[in-house]
RNA sequence: GGGCAGUUACCAGAGUGGCCAAAUGGGGCGGACUGUAAAUCCGCUGUCUUUCGACUUCGGUGGUUCGAAUCCACCACUGCCCA
C-alpha cells in the first residue's frame, strides 16, 4: 500500500492535487508541512500534521516540518473570524523553540538516511527579504482578484470585521514558502489541515507561474467531534503535548474519554495500527461496547507516542486507582497507592490547623480547590464535591482528623473526573 | 474629508430612565441516567458572601436626574458607503 492509499483509507485525505500520487510513486519527494508558533506547546490539533510527515517518511520519502517563524508574524486569517493578535518577537522566539523540540521528537534525523528529516523556520529567508524585493518577487506574480476568490478571505470581507492589509498578504507569504522550499529544497509537495488549502494552492500557484515547475499537494480533513464540539479542548483547556502544560495522565484520560464514534474515526487517524487490526478491534468494540476496548486502545497508543512507555504506565496506574472501583471505599486505597499516583493536583496542608476542625469551604478555597467560598459552596449545592468518596452534602460542615485516609490523606473530587489529594502534614 | 451604522457578560444577542446583575440562545461547569460514552432531562454560570446582603459591570470621560446600560456632550474604536 503507497502512502496515498495508506492515508485514504484512514479518512486523512480531503483534497488532492491531481498528479500528487504519480509524484510520490516516481520518487523520493520532499514534502514539508508547516506548524505555526502561537503558543510555545504544540497541542493536539496538530497531531494531525505530525503524522503525516511521520507516515510521509515512513513512505521512503523526506519530511520538512516548517516553523511559520515569518507567518507567525504576519497571522493566518484561515478560520479565524476576527483578526488575530500580533505575537511580539519575544513570545514567538520562545514559541519557536518549544515547538521546534516537540517536532524533533517525531521524526527521525539521522542524516545518514536519505530521506532525514528536517525543520526550517521560514524567518531564515524572511529576515533578508525586503519588502519591495517581496512584492516585485512575489506579489507580481498572483493577482489580488485571485487573492481574493479564497474563502478564507471572502469571508472576512464580507464580515463586519473586514481584515487586515497584514492577513490578506498572509497566502502569498506562505505561497512563498512554498516556492522557496521547491526552489531550494527541491520541496515538490505541501500538505497540511483542509483549512489550508487556499493557502497551500497560492503557493503551487506562484511556483507555476514564477518558475514553471509543478508542485503538489493535499490536506487531511480537519478533527471534529461527531457532536460538532472543538476537538482537543477540556474543561481544563487545550490538550497540550508538553507534559508540563498536560500530564501524561490527563493526556491519556482526553482519549479514553472519546465517545464511540469519535474513537471509530480516530483510531484510525492517530494511530499506526492496520486496517485489520483495528477491524477487530470495532468488532469486539461492539460486542462489548462498556469495556472501551477501542478508547482504550486510543489512549495508549497515543500515550506511548507522545510521552513514552514509561508514563503510559503511570498514567494507566493513575487511572485503574482513581476510576477502575469507584463504588470501593476510599481506604481500599494504600499509603503507597495514595503517594504514587501522578498527574493528578496534589497539595499539603498543616495538621495542627485540623486538630479541632476546619470549616470545609475555607478548606476547599485554602487547597485551592476553588477559587473562592461561594464557588465551593455553590459546587456542593449541586451536589459535585466528594471528600474520600463519600458525596458531601451540607456545605457548613467541618473537617477534621476523622476526615483523614491513612491519617495523611484527604482524596476530593470535583465532579466525577477532578481529582484533588491532599497530604495533611 | 463627508454621510450612515454600531460598541452590552466567554460568544452571539435583547434591553432604550426605576420592576436590570441585565431576557434568550450557544458554550462552559455540576447533577441524574450510563460505559469515566452518546442522547436526554435538571441545576449553576459578574465578584465576594452563613440563602440576607454588599460590591463592580453595559467602549471611555464628564453631565442631566432622587435614580442611567437606557437621556445629553465630548472623546476613542470598528464597520459600511461616498470622495
Amino acid at each position: 500500500m503507497n502512502f496515498i492509499q495508506e492515508l485514504q483509507w484512514r479518512g486523512m485525505i480531503q483534497d488532492i492535487m491531481p498528479g500528487t500520487e504519480e509524484q510520490l510513486k516516481k520518487e523520493m519527494t520532499c514534502a514539508y508541512v508547516g506548524f505555526d508558533p502561537t503558543a510555545d506547546s504544540l497541542h493536539i490539533g496538530s497531531l494531525v500534521p505530525i503524522l503525516l510527515l511521520v507516515h510521509l517518511q515512513k513512505a521512503g520519502h523526506k519530511p520538512i516540518a516548517l516553523v511559520g517563524g515569518a507567518t507567525g508574524m504576519v497571522g493566518d486569517p484561515s478560520g479565524k473570524s476576527e483578526e488575530r493578535n500580533m505575537l511580539s518577537e519575544d513570545e514567538l522566539n520562545k514559541n519557536i523553540i518549544g515547538v521546534k523540540s516537540q517536532l524533533e521528537k517525531f521524526l527521525n534525523f539521522d542524516s545518514t538516511l536519505p530521506n532525514a528529516a528536517e525543520i526550517t523556520n521560514n524567518y531564515e529567508w524572511f529576515k533578508t527579504i525586503s519588502f519591495l524585493d517581496f512584492i516585485r518577487e512575489a506579489g507580481k506574480h498572483i493577482t489580488v482578484n485571485y487573492m481574493m476568490a479564497k474563502d478564507s478571505v471572502k469571508k472576512r470581507l464580507e464580515s463586519e470585521n473586514g481584515m487586515s492589509f497584514t492577513e490578506f498578504t498572509y497566502q502569498l507569504v506562505q505561497g512563498y514558502d512554498f516556492y522557496w522550499l521547491y526552489k531550494n529544497k527541491n520541496c515538490k509537495l505541501q500538505m497540511g489541515g483542509s483549512d489550508q488549502w487556499g493557502n497551500i494552492v497560492t503557493g503551487t500557484e506562484l511556483i507555476r507561474r514564477k518558475s514553471g515547475g509543478e508542485a503538489f499537494a493535499f490536506t487531511c480533513p480537519l478533527i471534529k467531534k461527531a457532536d460538532g464540539g472543538k476537538f482537543g479542548k477540556t474543561e481544563k483547556g487545550n490538550i497540550w503535548l508538553d507534559p508540563n502544560k498536560t500530564s501524561p495522565y490527563h493526556f491519556y484520560q482526553f482519549w479514553l474519554n472519546a465517545s464511540d464514534s469519535d474513537a471509530f474515526n480516530w483510531i484510525k487517524i492517530f494511530t499506526f495500527l492496520t486496517e485489520s487490526e483495528i477491524q477487530s478491534l470495532i468488532t469486539e468494540h461492539e460486542i462489548n461496547p462498556s469495556e472501551r476496548k477501542l478508547q482504550k486502545k486510543l489512549a495508549q497508543e497515543l500515550t506511548i507516542f507522545v510521552h513514552g512507555e514509561k508514563e503510559f504506565q503511570k498514567a494507566v496506574e493513575t487511572t485503574e486507582k482513581l476510576f477502575s472501583n469507584t463504588k470501593a471505599p476510599a481506604e481500599s486505597l494504600s499509603v503507597e497507592d495514595l503517594n504514587s499516583i501522578e498527574g493528578i493536583v496534589k497539595s499539603e496542608f498543616d495538621k495542627n490547623k485540623m486538630v479541632n476542625g476546619v470549616d470545609l469551604l475555607s478548606f476547599l478555597s485554602e487547597n485551592n480547590i476553588f477559587e473562592s467560598k461561594g464557588a465551593a459552596r455553590k459546587m456542593i449545592q449541586n451536589g459535585g464535591v466528594s471528600i474520600n468518596r463519600q458525596k458531601v452534602s451540607d456545605p457548613n460542615m467541618n473537617v477534621g482528623l476523622d476526615h483523614l485516609l491513612h491519617d495523611c490523606f484527604m482524596l476530593i473530587q470535583v465532579g466525577k473526573k477532578n481529582y484533588y489529594l491532599i497530604n495533611v502534614l
